[in-house]
DNA sequence: GTGGTCTAGACCACC
DNA sequence: GTGGTCTAGACCACA
């Protein structure tokens, strides 16, 4: 696994899990990976995962039971799909806009854009 | 000058002149304030803004005339424009279409957002 | 370690340590010394260590794993074999070509002076 | 006139005198440009190339009739070639060889090298 | 006046 | 523990 270095790796590592809720991949109710076996097979060290761990259930994306592991909260695909949305709305969204027009990117520029990539 | 916590002092600041280059607000040819001049006037230590123009001029965006000051660099518009769109269609949009599709916002959704915020 | 007065501290640090993969002491992969351990050998202040290793880092010689330090980078001898190789050929050797010929020194005299210096 | 950054200016216009004197385009007891025409044509502030004057007036490479102008020393194309050799040799040529030997470059090589630039 | 370098010391985020 | 950033203040060479 390969880490930009731009946000901590506890963050991208969080996004991951995110991401794999939003897909399906990991449903709720569902175990994940014990602390050590993810930190083993993302080649990082076990506090850094304890800490993308803490870091979801603060935000009751994931719970723990101790002594067991941490689970997929319920409700926590919906969860992550408002909260995500709603940050990229508000923050993000304003810095792209700023950003195309900056560089004269056309909305219709970026349409095409879009398309190409699929 | 506020700056937000996200990205280091020097770089926001590098945003922000190669913002006003784009802009047209500073020509090329045209020297930029002092080092110490613009540490004022943003409100932050000499080195900061020296270490600005260091990294800037790495870039040739800008280059120094010994004992005299900066300048933007000729062709300097042209060239940020070109590495930031490079930067940002090979970088940031793909990840911002992946998101865009992960959170199931489709293009009509974009697109009304766009026009929203003019 | 003495340092001459003709270049910065921060660049004559970065050429011991090219000189250091160079001759085979650090090898590719291997851990270069803390910023504040080396700073302390070298009777430096840490942020000299800090800019020689940043400068390094730019210029792929070396390489930062975040919270763990810095390491030699894969190919790292080659890179600053064939770097300096380039740089010397093109850049300096004309200057000494043209050296010695404005003053008088022969292909053999250069030849016998190498010789004595073993 | 385009200058390099690793030296100051004043020492690189102190140079091109120098060589201009060895290659014999400027003989001994001739005048040199006056300080205003040399920092026109050089595209330099005046006092820039007044300091090159002083330093080399310093070495008795060339002597100054007050009111009139500086003079090529007498002696100067001899004095000149002396002095250069000397610190080449004592200076230049060790770190040179040093340099070669890190680098790999065989005294062949650089015989060769030598040739090709002819 | 200009920038370039360096020190000292601090604070912070991250692993 | 690691490095990254920033401030304050100093000194220097250069134009």
């Amino acid at each position: 696994m390969l880490f930009d270095q731009s946000n901590p790796i506890y963050i991208q590592i969080g996004e991951l899990i995110c991401e794999n809720i939003l897909k399906g991949i990991w449903k709720e109710g569902e175990r994940l990976p014990s602390v050590r076996e993810f930190a083993i097979s993302m080649e990082v060290n076990p506090n850094t995962v304890n800490r993308t761990y803490t870091t979801l259930q603060e935000k009751n994306i994931i719970f723990n039971q101790r002594g067991i592991g941490y689970f997929v909260s319920p409700g926590a695909e919906n969860m992550v799909l408002q909260m995500q949305k709603e940050v990229f709305i508000e923050e993000e969204l304003p810095r792209i806009i700023k950003k195309l027009k900056l560089l004269k990117i056309s909305l219709e520029d970026f349409t095409q854009l879009y398309s190409i990539s699929d």
